[in-house]
RNA sequence: AGGCGCGUAGCUCAGGGGGAGAGCGCUACCUUGACACGGUAGAAGUCAGCGGUUCAAAUCCGCUCGCGCCUACCA
């Protein structure tokens, strides 16, 4: 970095210019690296990984902006801050993408084989695999990249072995035949979570199934009639009074002339349908249990892609089970079963990657037993282990995990963790080892040939508190950085990843992942849309960088962040808005570095005088900045970022620039003596250094690009301290004497505005002080009031009668005359005056309604009352001055036209 | 079917027993040597509705009405 530093700044504030070089700085730095040997308290987050074929998208960019204001926070406030990034190997997703690939090259995974398949992804992961990780380092992530892991790697890899071992010698986990869900299309099985339910409108089908032995037909219903090619019975409930008799006798299943035995088992539900379910064990879940309570065989009816297989008659083998299904009724229809078809909504469950309608389908397959899991999980929650915020999600946490079902954790993929057991042809023993064992463990028959399937990638994913600082090791970092002291993430990933990671923490930790989660919205489009490719309502955050700055889009992602965890809706005009504020906040630093004189030159900012020595202004924005020092401290400490962010543009905009720079102008004047400019550029400075230093977390880019053209001390904002606030600067008499001043200058513009008086033309004011504080304020403070105002003179009178043609006002214990001979005109001067006075006896009101309240004098909380007295005192006294001023001015018609 | 959340200015949202707030938008005026990505002044609200508690309710409690979201094996 050059150490030149060039005094002006351009008109115009263009991050686009600075924002890589100071990233880059960064990391020349080190900024960012954790220190394990350091003695200062661990701060440490995990990211959430995303996809490696992941783009950056809006609700990365909000959690990861909310946790870099933390981590730089953090890191400011002296603690050794680790956020540890990387990414998952996303298996389905990868596998698709590189099988598409595949397929414009004119061969498969198929043709490839396993080992070059699994090879060429690891190319494909290589070549663009980092992606999202270039792009989080454009939003100014302060990620510890030297720790970059990915969970397919070596290291994290033993990590899933050691643990699938540990759960099964548990007996946690086991491998079942079960019906699970099949995803067709993707030819897997998938979790519970990753089928979503889709409200459908479907038919409900009528079926009639008439007894062996004649006499009629017992009538079933289905929304899915394609299904009775499988079916193995029918079951009604045991206490229906309709069918108790029919219980044990047969019906022939028509189509295939099958026998199917009646059944009763209590999960029939009487009232739906006919009172009678037909019973498809290899293809519903309900069906498969009640066939294990009842005995009924088990007939599975398609293939991996849902096409009917050789288990049904010739003529609908092959299809599809949607043109099954048509077949079916059809084919129905013209038996004369198909009783009736009536329309019924009902919920599909789709393949969350791939839309496909899932298929429940029987087959065998790995699953955790996680009831024991959840409990504890639950227990951490409920003792406080961990805290979630905001604390609602507690609620659905706690649901989620009392209905939990063992969760299904293979996936019939190449690509991710494969499972570690072994099969022995000779025995049939299973192996599950560590390392790929030579022999079976039971007979000892070489080379047992290994599980194909893999691993769902969130059970990696699940591990990454631990996994990724070393784990099965004891190594420092996981000493150090164990539990996180913070999980930021959305709601979306509750349960698929944040439950199950406190799940594993317990279980192979002994402890928590992390003490405390915070849970975020949604980012959604501008009307409140969920963002989606199929909607084509997405907002890529690269380009939102490119046209406002990083910085705007991280502060609207933090001004945004609501305490309730609501969705945002994005709004680009807002984000429009703070880039104007960082365009402002650059101007104000212009400013400054052009008033700084030799100031500029100095190796470290001159120091602030005493308060003896300073001006009203001088006390008043370092009290206020004291005040700001804290607020946003405290505002981190419970994640308002909204807070954080509010109240650094508050002060930033309406009260550095708004108010002391233009207070400061005309002590910087030519004219000024040299200690008060010197004086004042001392405080312009330590206010600017300090508030960038405040607003570094937000907007890391353009304090860095100001602060090292400041006067500073070290070679980066980022490893700057925190400012902690300067308690002896807190100055209540200066904020009560500039607030008057303030009030001063309102009223003196409200009367040019409201009269048309050209804003160019400077006016004199006469006033009048009743009070000895107002007194000293306002001559203390008169070349401030006459820049602020526009005036060419300000003159304390004993009175105010007697000037002749005036506007006239009131401030607390002032009154104010702005003469206006020959020009005021005095009807409207009248006007403004009465409606002055009408919003002032509005607000009075409540307030004298209150204290005639006999109840409120005697049960209010004695300060409460005093205050709504000294309100109502102000109000009254104020519009009791006016209306006396209104009665003079009756007198004085002589500027009407 | 259960659970959770939300209805406050035109829009997006803070606030949460004691003078209704912010940002953007809107209106009028203004290129004044930091900034027109700007300045000054202003308009704008039955705090969804009804009832209750309280001296006092936008805020606490109950009900109603809207709107979201999550969970669930209704064939």
């Amino acid at each position: 970095m050059s150490t030149t530093r060039p005094s002006e700044l351009e008109k115009a504030f263009d991050p686009s210019r600075f924002e890589d070089r100071w990233y880059a700085h960064w990391i020349a730095l080190g900024v960012f690296t954790a220190r394990p040997a350091s003695s200062r308290p661990p701060f440490s987050m995990v990211i959430p990984p995303p996809n490696v074929t992941g783009r950056l998208h809006m609700g990365h960019a909000l959690n990861n902006t909310l946790q870099d204001i933390l981590a730089r926070w953090r890191r400011m406030k002296g603690d050794d801050v680790l956020w540890l990034p990387g990414t998952d190997h996303a298996g389905i997703a990868t596998q698709m993408v590189v099988d598409r690939e595949l397929a414009r090259e004119g061969t498969s995974r198929q043709t490839l084989g396993r080992e070059a398949f699994v090879a060429r992804v690891w190319t494909w992961k290589e070549e663009y695999g980092g992606a999202i990780i270039a792009q989080l380092k454009r939003l100014g992530c302060s990620c510890d990249w030297t720790r970059e892991r990915f969970t397919m790697e070596p290291a994290l890899s033993r990590a899933v072995r050691e643990v699938f071992v540990r759960l099964y010698e548990d007996g946690l986990i086991y491998r079942d035949k079960f019906i699970v869900n099949w995803c067709p299309r993707c030819r897997t099985a998938i979790s519970d979570l990753e089928v979503i339910p889709h409200e459908t409108q479907g038919h409900l089908y009528t079926i009639a199934y008439p007894y062996s032995e004649g006499g009629g037909a017992i009538e079933v219903a289905t929304t899915r009639p394609e299904t009775m090619l499988g079916d193995t019975g029918v079951a009604v409930h045991p206490e229906d009074e309709r069918y108790r008799d029919k219980v044990g006798r047969t019906v022939i299943l028509p189509l295939v002339g099958r026998r199917l035995p009646i059944v009763a088992d209590a999960f029939v539900d009487r009232a739906f349908g006919t009172g009678a379910v037909k019973i498809t064990p290899a293809h519903d879940a309900n069906d498969y249990a009640a066939a294990q309570r009842t005995g009924l065989p088990v007939l599975v009816v398609m293939d991996e892609e849902a096409r009917m297989n050789d288990n049904v008659p010739a003529p609908y083998r092959g299809l599809d089970r949607f043109e099954a299904r048509r077949r079916v009724v059809e084919d129905l229809k013209a038996a004369g079963a198909l009783r009736s078809v009536k329309d019924h909504v009902h919920n599909v469950g789709r393949c969350q990657r791939c839309q496909t309608v899932v298929e429940p389908y029987l087959s065998t397959q790995w699953f955790v037993r996680v009831r024991p899991l959840a409990d504890a999980a639950v227990q951490a929650v409920a003792d406080g282990r961990v805290r979630f915020t905001p604390p609602h999600w507690v609620n659905s946490y706690n649901e989620w995990m009392s209905k939990i079902h063992d969760w299904c954790i293979s996936r019939q993929l190449w690509w991710g963790h494969q499972i570690p057991a072994w099969y022995c042809d000779a025995c049939g023993h299973v192996t599950v080892a560590r390392d790929t064992p030579a022999q079976c463990a039971a007979c000892g028959t070489a080379a047992p040939w290994q599980d194909p399937d893999v691993l769902d990638t969130w059970f990696s994913s699940a591990l990454w508190p631990f996994s990724t600082l070393g784990w099965p090791e004891s190594t420092p970092e996981l000493r150090r950085y164990y539990p996180g002291t913070v999980l930021l993430t959305a709601f979306d990933i509750l349960f698929f990843w944040v439950a199950r990671m406190v799940m594993m923490g317990l279980r192979f930790m002994g402890d928590v992942p992390f003490r405390r989660v915070y849970i975020t919205g949604l980012v959604r489009d501008a009307e409140g849309q969920k963002m989606s490719k199929t909607r084509g309502n997405v907002v890529d955050p690269l380009e939102l960088i490119a046209r406002h700055g990083a910085d705007a889009v991280r502060f609207t992602m933090a001004a945004m962040t609501t305490p309730g965890g609501a969705d945002l809706p994005l709004s680009e005009e807002r984000m429009a808005g703070y880039r104007a504020f960082a365009n402002k906040i650059w101007n104000a630093a212009r400013f400054v570095l052009m008033n700084l004189g030799e100031a500029g030159a100095a190796p470290r900012p001159p120091a602030v005088p005493a308060r003896d020595a300073l001006t009203l202004p001088d006390r008043w924005i370092l009290s206020r900045l004291a005040r700001l020092a804290a607020d946003a401290d405290a505002a981190l400490s419970e994640f308002r970022f909204d807070e954080m962010a509010n109240a650094l543009y508050q002060f930033l905009w309406h009260e550095y620039c708004d108010w002391y720079l233009e207070m400061a102008k005309p002590h910087l004047a030519a004219q000024a003596a040299p200690a008060d400019a010197a004086r004042t550029r001392s405080v312009l400075l330590h206010v600017l250094e300090r508030v960038l230093r405040l607003l570094h977390p937000v907007m890391p880019f353009l304090t860095e690009e100001l602060w090292q053209r400041l006067p500073h001390e070290g070679e980066s904002i980022a490893l700057a301290p925190y400012p902690a606030p300067e308690e002896a600067r807190r100055d209540d008499e200066a904020e009560r004497r500039v607030a008057l001043l303030m009030e001063v200058v309102g009223k003196i513009r409200n009367v040019r505005a409201e009269l048309n008086i050209d804003p160019g033309r400077r006016l004199p004011l006469r006033y009048h002080a009743s009070d000895d504080e107002a007194a000293r304020t306002l001559a203390g403070a008169r070349a401030v009031l006459i820049t602020l105002a526009r005036l060419e003179d300000a003159q304390e009178a004993s009175g105010l009668d007697g000037l002749g043609p005036a506007a006239r006002a009131v401030a607390a214990g002032v009154d104010l005359a702005v003469p206006l001979a020959g020009v005021l005109d005095v009807g409207s001067e009248r006007r403004r005056l009465e409606r002055e006075i009408e919003k002032l006896s509005r607000e009075r009101e409540g307030h004298a309604r209150k204290l005639g309240n006999a109840d409120f004098i005697g049960k209010a909380r004695p300060e409460v009352v005093e205050k709504v007295r000294a309100i109502h005192r102000e109000l009254d006294e104020k519009a009791n001055r006016l209306r006396r001023t209104l009665v003079s001015l009756e007198g004085t018609g002589d500027a009407s036209p």
